[in-house]
DNA sequence: TACTCAGGGCCAGAC
DNA sequence: GTCTGGCCCTGAGTA
């Protein structure tokens, strides 16, 4: 059923419709790779709104007896009642916050003894979120069904964290993206649960209170196994009783039924009353209403609308106006046009309409960027607009303000500090780390930005012109963040921890100016590979840190962790429980080892940074470890600053330099010697782009199996070629792509013989069919490469000696289509994980793909091809373990790099005798005669 | 030579 | 018995 993606009209939200992982953007892929951040973000109306509503997470505090527990929820997103279900979930085996969108097992859930909520605007009165009761029961039976098709089990599926396990760091923006996107796709189908629920309360109400009735809607007539829901009137009050049931699979053979009782209510605060009656009359006097917050009383309708929904909680009573001019254009905001298939209907421009429900009931004014705003820091700050949302949206009264959302850019001018690469550093986070970045944010432009995190006037929310026409920064906006909400989080950490509260939650300006340069750069996730987080907790558990270990800056007991699991070997059988996607944090750490040494991984740590041979002492040398950025930055340093030696003296660190090599260290050839050499950066990424070449440059990592270890000094070799090959001086003039495709083939072509020819199996086979091969796939073996090496997700190649092409200024006529493609497909294998070792086998299956034309030996080919695999199989099972899609995306990646190369061969011609020549007497031949040359049409 | 850093090991305490 | 996390040891590299 989760396969399920039939899109057909129906009228209730169901689970799974929607969550088949196809954003708004997916219908044009093509820009996902070349855009900016903002852009990107801004492709997606679900992005953006997920963007808009997770940046500022409303916590919503359980208090029992037993659970101090923090929630954070995206406020924006879903109205507080839809909370009820999250806020019971935490229980004793899942303490602490609830990641947003994961809903633990029934089985864990447990009532908290009171509720509160804090919002950026202050506590909401208990009133209008008041949970006033709940019971649990709980059995189990044995199963007599199939697959639990419930949908708080799709929710615990579909956990984006888990799809963050595939994700590898990759020191690009695409990280974030993928997360991003997986996050929202988990929001997306989440919410069509809650407007199960919310329809289903919404329907009791107007039946109770004989309002116009909702639209018909069969539940149970969804192909979808709807939630198991049942409302009904506690008698005597105004408050409605929620059963809800549901079957978690336990195991095999158990299912677990669980049913749980809210007892909601509904009573208006006196407050909403007055409020709604001003709005009212604002409403009466324009012209061209479109809708309001009508209050409830179906009397107080007007004429040109009709009220059709209605809310239980009173601050969120709201309507859907259906105005002639809208049914017009089909866009009648209802149930109907929330559907899956059209979460977010996209409005007439000049339409000033208060959306009602689901997606669009939490909506901000709509801004254009403005590129004037730049910080000190030389971050731009940039109100996100999404150009699909209409106009401009009002802000629902009583809900979250207005914010804006700092996006970050790689800073181009130079700069003493090591300055991070950023992306959006709001995007990727939602929970703690959202709220740790609103802190930062709050604090470091306290003052000099306004960047305010107050509703904008009240008529500015109400009547919204055109975007142009607001001013995202308005002057007179009070730049003082919620006190309450900063000041929360920060007595909420420092009473876990043994400091101070003093010092927590002293003012922040203080502890920003104390602590942080005042030009210094926001630290953003990624950073805490490079240098330690600002506010020194640990990225992994929020514990203090206690320096660089294992390739992250993390805390002491993170770092012991993790060298106790991989030391034991524990982390080839951690599963984890509840699936995947526990909170990790300083209270729940020990909760779920699975969960946490995944965040480890995901976070940065390097299983290559524990030490086989346990040695102690000395320095090591991996990718991403300190000496090997200290290393890469003398090498910078040395290569922009002056040619006169520096007077610290350089060795050649070896991988692990304790004075004794370890005799899994030795193997193969060359011990890493000084040419291709160890520590030398990477040739084909020296300026910009990510280093992933850094790991190669090391000598063999002793846990890896000899063929990636010859594969990887075979790269060496392949690399050190290709950059001497790599000169584009003569390319400047071209502008069709297939031309500097050709161009490019031509000048890696005597380096891929090199390569080719010192690769294990390879070898050994004929040179017939050696040549064979290698002709057959020299493009998909180059596509893989520059994808590796130098692609960015600008879709741009990053070349030696600081060339950059970009591909998107070609004039690709019939390939319009293929860089995007090449990029996302970029996307799909870093987001499975591709790193050196795995990425040095899909080389080498690809060149050893056995249906090669003419191939004599082919069987042998076959035979090597599926030793390559299979070597690459344990590889990433070892690397990735538990993961068990990052291998089928892998290879996915992998074929649709073939199809890429396939059509290039079909628009280029070979000259088979240059190719044999280069390959027998490895002549650069290419430069008089061209190998291969594209078809003119 | 003292210091720093980032590995590893140890062990009391919690579970 | 296993796991945790604080503390200390170790040794390469640096000042
Ligand atoms: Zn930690
Ligand atoms: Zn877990």
């Amino acid at each position: 059923m989760t396969d399920k993606t039939d899109r057909d009209c129906t009228p209730v939200p169901s689970g799974d419709g929607h969550i088949p992982g196809k954003l708004g953007v997916d219908c044009a892929p093509s820009q996902s790779g070349t855009t900016s951040d903002i852009e990107w973000l801004q492709q997606s109306p679900e992005r953006y709104q997920f963007m808009q509503a997770t940046d500022s997470p409303l916590l919503l505090r359980l208090q029992g007896t037993q659970l101090t527990n923090t929630v954070a929820v995206a406020p924006r997103m879903i109205p507080p009642r839809m909370m009820y279900p999250r806020g019971l979930l935490p229980a004793i085996g899942h303490q602490g916050a609830v990641p947003l969108g994961v809903f633990p097992p029934a089985s864990t859930r447990q009532a908290p003894a009171s509720l509160s909520c804090i919002s950026r605007t202050g506590v909401l009165p208990a009133s209008h979120f008041a949970l006033d009761s709940i019971s649990s029961t709980q059995e189990a039976v044995p199963q007599h069904v199939g697959p639990s098709s419930h949908l708080l089990d799709h929710a615990r599926l579909q956990d984006p964290t888990a799809v963050k396990q595939e994700m590898p760091l990759t020191g690009s923006g695409q990280y974030y993206r993928s997360l991003l996107d997986a996050k929202v796709r988990m929001h997306l189908s989440e919410l069509c649960k809650i407007q199960q629920l919310q329809y289903l309360l919404d329907h009791h109400v107007a039946q109770q209170r004989s309002l116009p009735e909702l639209p018909v809607v069969d539940i149970s007539s969804e192909a979808q196994q709807p939630l198991d829901l049942n409302c009904s009137t506690v008698s005597n009050s105004n408050n409605i009783l929620v059963t809800l049931k549901e079957q978690t699979p336990e195991s095999q053979d158990r299912i677990l039924h669980t049913e749980t009782n809210l007892e909601l209510s509904c009573v208006p605060p006196a407050s909403l009353e007055s409020h709604q009656d001003q709005e009212t009359s604002e409403i009466d006097s324009e012209e061209e209403i479109t809708s309001s917050v009508l209050d409830m009383c179906p009397k107080k309708k007007r004429n040109t609308c009709t009220t059709e929904l209605v809310n239980v909680v009173p601050e969120l009573y709201k309507s859907v106006i259906r105005t002639p001019e809208l049914q017009q254009n089909n866009r009648v905001v209802s149930w109907e046009t929330t559907l899956p298939q059209n979460p977010l209907p996209s409005l007439p421009p000049d339409t000033s309409l208060r959306h009602s429900h689901s997606l669009n009931l939490l909506q901000q004014p709509i801004m254009k960027p403005q590129s004037g705003l730049v910080t000190q820091g030389g971050r731009p700050l940039l109100p996100l607009v999404h150009p699909d949302l209409g106009t401009s949206l009002a802000i629902e009264k009583g809900v979250v303000p207005e914010m804006y959302v700092e996006a970050s850019f790689r800073k181009t001018n130079s700069s003493d500090e090591d300055v991070p690469e950023h992306v959006l550093s709001l995007v990727a986070e939602v929970g703690c780390s959202s709220k740790r970045n609103l802190d930062t944010i709050t604090k470091s432009t306290s003052g000099k930005l306004h960047q305010s995190l107050n509703p904008l006037p009240r008529e500015k929310s109400m009547t919204m012109g055109s975007c142009s026409d607001i001013n995202p920064l308005p002057p007179d906006l009070s730049p003082v963040p919620n006190k309450d909400i900063v000041e929360d989080v920060s007595v909420s950490h420092a009473s876990l921890k043994n400091k101070p509260a003093s010092v927590e939650t002293k003012p922040v300006a203080q502890e920003e100016q104390s602590q942080v340069p005042e030009s210094k750069t926001i630290i953003t996730e990624l950073d805490f590979r490079k240098q330690p987080p600002v506010d020194n907790k640990c990225p992994i558990c929020g514990d203090r840190v206690s320096g660089y270990h294992y390739g992250m800056y993390s805390c002491e007991s993170c770092k012991g962790f993790f060298k106790r699991t991989i030391h034991s070997k524990r982390h080839e059988k951690l599963k984890c429980t509840f699936g995947g996607g526990c909170l990790v944090d300083l209270r729940s750490r020990k909760q779920c080892a699975a969960c946490r040494f995944q965040k480890c991984l995901s976070l940065g740590m390097k299983l290559e940074a524990i030490r086989r041979d346990r040695q102690r002492g000395g320095r090591s040398l991996y990718e991403g470890s300190s000496e090997q950025r200290r290393l890469i930055k003398i090498k910078e340093e040395q290569a922009t600053q002056s040619p006169v030696p520096k007077k610290r003296k350089q060795r050649q660190p070896s991988n692990h330099v304790t004075g004794k090599i370890s005799s899994t260290c030795s193997s193969s050839t060359g011990n890493g010697g000084s040419k291709a050499g160890p520590s030398s950066v990477s040739p084909c990424m020296s300026e910009p782009g990510p280093s992933r070449l850094a790991v190669k440059t090391e000598p063999k990592s002793p846990g890896l199996p000899q063929l990636i270890q010859e594969l990887v000094e075979q790269e060496k070799v392949f690399i050190h070629q290709s950059v001497g090959e790599c000169c584009l001086s003569t390319l400047r003039e071209e502008k069709n792509l297939l031309e500097t495709i050709c161009h490019f083939v031509n000048h890696q072509m005597l380096p891929l013989v090199k390569w080719a020819k010192g690769l294990p199996m390879y070898r050994q086979l004929v040179i017939e069919d050696q040549i064979r091969l290698l002709h057959k796939n020299v493009l998909s073996i180059l596509c893989l490469n520059a994808i590796f090496y130098c692609l960015d997700h600008a879709g741009r190649l990053l070349l030696p000696k600081n060339q950059v092409i970009d591909l998107t200024t070609f004039n690709a006529a019939k390939f319009h289509q293929l860089v995007p493609k090449v990029t996302s497909i970029a996307d799909q294998l870093h987001t499975a994980g591709l790193d050196l070792p795995a990425f040095v086998c899909l080389k080498l299956i690809l060149l050893l793909s056995p249906d090669a034309p003419m191939v004599q030996s082919s069987e042998q080919v076959q035979a090597y091809q599926e030793t390559a695999q299979e070597v690459f199989f344990d590889h990433i099972t070892h690397a990735q373990p538990g993961n068990s899609r990052a291998l089928g995306n892998l290879m996915l990646g992998l074929a649709a790099i073939e199809r890429i190369a396939q059509q290039l061969n079909q628009e280029t011609v070979w000259d088979v005798a240059v190719v044999e020549r280069t390959f027998r007497h490895e002549e650069d031949v290419c430069s008089d005669r061209p190998c291969i040359r594209y078809r003119v049409l």
